[in-house]
DNA sequence: TTGAAAGCGATACCAG
DNA sequence: CTGGTATCGCTTTCAA
């Protein structure tokens, strides 16, 4: 059916396994040669075979990612910066959106030459895997494989001892979602740091939301500073609530940052459309799918990895914050 | 290294043409041979070699999925209804989220037995593919594939046509996006549709959005509430933006549909967490989902199908709408 | 520098 | 019912 080596080895006047060697550009085959067999593979519209190939070098030059919940679109953004660096490495990403598991055994089949798994839940699922496996998210001490995880709690940490030291006393946090382990990270980090500091709760310090959107910041933050008890720093949770966190500020007519100071969580450098610099704190993207694709290149490579990699956060302070004098 | 029918034809004592024939589930072998080849294969964890299979069977059974712009997350409740399908099917569902010729090139490569483009741009992407590809999105006369369509224009007519049988006469649309052609198309339905019943625009008849979220939504209804010119009829370009409609609205002090009517356009049935029941309009995920995966089935088996398929939308009224009296 | 031939892991046919 | 063998398209020795 397809254009193969044969065709084009007929058409060229030459043995098929010196085409071959010529479209995998071996020095043992003269220039000459090489140009007529690769000027004919593209006329013919040529496309190697991947089965034929892996089948013989047991390479496929094809990782695999496992990115079992789509509709959640956090990873997105992430998985595209994925699959670029590794298009630049010359490797072939695949995705699958099954289960765990299922997609596993699918890049097992397909003989992968690593699988990259998402997983979000920081799952006790049980997957095995010939082919090496790297995860990227919630630690979990059934997992074999390595993991790479970011440091969610000690991000939240950092922006609330940032904010005790410049004075403030009473912070909020935006962004208490229970059913998703990776909010839930943050709040215990939001607590302990509170302890750590010695600050008091009040009652709006942590402010649940019922997603992750811009509106959900927005309601959660209208509630807060409606409510008598204003704080004078916030962190939230999102890049995507603190959007709608300044946009209730604003319409508060509060002032950022001589009523109130803020820092956004958040793992995208600094995100345009909003009105005021925003101070972020997170692990940036690019700092994670670095670590991510150098990982799995190393164990597809039989390097010795980590067995757990977490990343630390960066914070980056803009004039978002203000010192408070008391 | 993985574990071949080599090793499980060892294990069990018959040739390993045998243990093919067994693990196909083949009438041509014994149950009880059949039995004992299958255990063996599950202790010693077997994975067929997806290669070695496609390679002679000249059928991976595998459908390669195209999705260019993953950051955009509208498709990804219908690629997961897709996954599901084609799973139900007996098919393994591959994803890149490469841009369209490379993936088309990679799956052609992999010998997919079919690719499903999804082309949000009807982008003139001019790509090549033995395999047989399936497009969802717009129309594109250079386009040599069968595409699959929504008819998203006919949906936002349909919705203006009720309205105005029911004695609507000031209606707006909120959803005006000019950078995306899904939503281009709406809009251009809703002018269409004023013009054939003969009905006014006024001010605030087209709301632009600057995105298709719930706050984007809130942000356009507000402004047009505002305005001392209220529409009796609202139709809202998506889900999401009609949420935030709704949030306005009620807000507002309106009621709905006593004040105020509203139909959605929407692929999804009827969403939770809203407090009115909406009327939609458009094409069922599930329909869609149906469609392509049939179109795909049918390419795979040589059939026949037509070049160009446009889907319907449906309409559903609830008490979201109220005839105006006059 | 080129060609011939072995073999990757599976299927499918033919012979027993 | 079971076993031997050709074959898929390609990479990779080994000889020429």
């Amino acid at each position: 059916m397809g254009v193969t080596i044969k065709d084009i080895a007929k058409h060229a006047g030459v043995s098929y396994s010196t085409v071959s060697k010529a479209l995998l550009n071996s020095p043992l085959v003269k220039e000459d040669t090489k140009k007529k067999v690769v000027t004919i593979a593209k006329e013919l519209g040529y496309q190697p075979n991947a089965a034929a190939r892996s089948l013989v070098s047991k390479k496929s030059n094809t990782i695999g990612v496992v990115w079992p919940n789509v509709e959640r679109p956090v990873h997105a953004s992430l998985i595209t910066k994925i699959n670029k660096r590794l298009d630049d490495l010359n490797y072939t990403t695949l995705m699958s959106i099954n289960n765990i598991c299922d997609a596993v055994n699918t890049f097992n089949r397909f003989q992968v030459d690593a699988i990259l798994v998402f997983d979000g839940e920081g799952a006790t699922n049980y997957f095995s895997s010939k082919v090496p496996v790297v995860v990227y998210g919630l630690k979990n001490d059934e997992n074999p494989y390595p993991i790479v995880d970011v440091n969610r709690k000690f991000a939240i940490k950092s922006a609330v001892h940032y904010f005790h030291e410049i004075g403030h006393k009473k912070i909020s946090y935006i962004g208490d979602l229970p059913v998703d382990s990776f909010q839930l990270e943050k709040v215990t980090g939001f607590k302990e740091a509170l302890a750590e500091c010695q600050l008091k709760h009040f009652e709006h310090s942590i402010l649940s939301v019922e997603g992750l959107n811009q509106h959900d910041g927005y309601l959660a933050t209208k509630k807060l500073l409606e409510s008598g008890d204003k704080p004078t720093a916030i962190i939230s949770g999102s890049n995507d609530l603190s959007k709608g966190a300044l946009r209730a500020i604003s319409e508060s007519n509060l002032k950022i940052p001589e009523d109130i100071s803020i820092i956004s969580y958040d793992n995208l450098p600094q995100k345009e459309g909003v009105s005021v610099p925003l101070s972020i704190v997170g692990v940036p993207l690019d700092k994670i799918t670095e670590k991510l694709t150098d990982t799995l290149i190393d164990v597809i490579n039989q390097k010795e990895v980590e067995r757990s990699i977490i990343l630390s956060p960066e914070i980056k302070i803009t004039e978002s914050c203000e010192r408070v004098q008391n």
